[in-house]
DNA sequence: CGCCTTGGTCTGTTCAACAGACCAATCGAG
DNA sequence: CTCGATTGGTCTGTTGAACAGACCAAGGCG
């Protein structure tokens, strides 16, 4: 498999990364960790992928140190790890770029760097203080593009309202 | 299958973006012709993966309005769109957690920001002018980290080489 | 001119995702 | 306390995607 294997030097970091998160739906879970998702079930009401999957996805993102298993409440739990988090530049660049090329309306979810109460722009960066504010000091709410549509399921609903990034859905 | 019609609202963003570069290999792709890769056979000398797939997947990212098809010196050329430039904050932020997570040494390839004379940060953006420079106004060599093996071929050299992006490997 | 390169298309094989069944443990409501 | 629902899986056969290799037409170059 070349994706494995091409070591061409230095301009496989992508590759790099892809092996980690490139598989199909991981991303959309590390989307869903950072909204707050933690529980088995739930990340799979999200997406609607056969539990095989889902249980192969979360291993291999624990194993790559991406995500971490942990106790919420008696239930099972998994959560971004610093490593994990530090993807959020790459999950809302490519969120971005999603809104641009197919909504009309402008992006479907707005994030607010909670310190400055400002929304961060295009790249992700807090016009108030100038940095790139990191996911835990973000809020997330709906933006001009947000569907009309009802959501799919009522923790759709929740995940829509606004609410910090990160904080547990469920303890 | 869930990709395609799970639009549960707002926060599909990823979702839409992923059905475009999200299938296997798309995003190398994408890379690739930042660097300057534009000819069928570099694409698929870089990646060394079936003529069918990357015909296919050159295919769904012309239709996507990623890349577009053009002549160049009597050659067939995939180039990418401004569409398709706008991904570059994306497949920036993915290398940079790619090199976080599995270099020891610092990234793998750095960006100039050729009018400003000054290296991008992690997130991309020039430290001298505060901007986040488009691709085409970068120039990339490489770092710290970059891999001392022999590259796999010439052309995987000639991208080694500082040069500017999105300038064509060949005309 | 002839050979090599280019840019594909096609087909059988192997691998990954899907659909559904089964199971054990825990939780929560009556 | 009991029982049904929920949780968090594992397993297996089916379907879809990527791989490996063959074939072909057109163009470029020595």
């Amino acid at each position: 498999m070349a994706l494995g294997t091409d070591y061409s030097g230095q301009d496989c970091s992508l590759a790099k990364a892809l092996e980690v998160v490139g598989e199909r739906w991981s991303l959309l879970l590390v989307r869903d960790a950072f909204l707050g998702v933690t529980r088995f079930s739930d990340f799979r009401r999200r997406l609607d992928i056969s539990k095989a999957v889902l249980s192969q996805r979360l291993g291999s993102l624990v194993e790559a140190g991406v995500l971490e298993r942990r106790m919420h409440g008696g239930h099972d739990a998994y959560v971004l790890t610093p490593s994990g988090e530090a993807l959020w530049p790459a999950v809302h660049a490519l969120m971005r770029w999603g809104d641009a090329t197919t909504s009309t309306r402008g992006p479907r979810r707005l994030f607010r760097h909670v310190p400055c109460d400002a929304d961060v722009d295009v790249f992700g960066r807090c016009p108030v203080c100038g940095t790139t504010p990191p996911a835990a000091e973000l809020e997330t709410r709906p933006g001009p593009g947000a569907g009309t549509d009802p959501p799919a399921n009522p923790l759709s609903a929740r995940l829509r309202e606004p609410h910090r990034l990160l904080a547990p859905l469920r303890e």
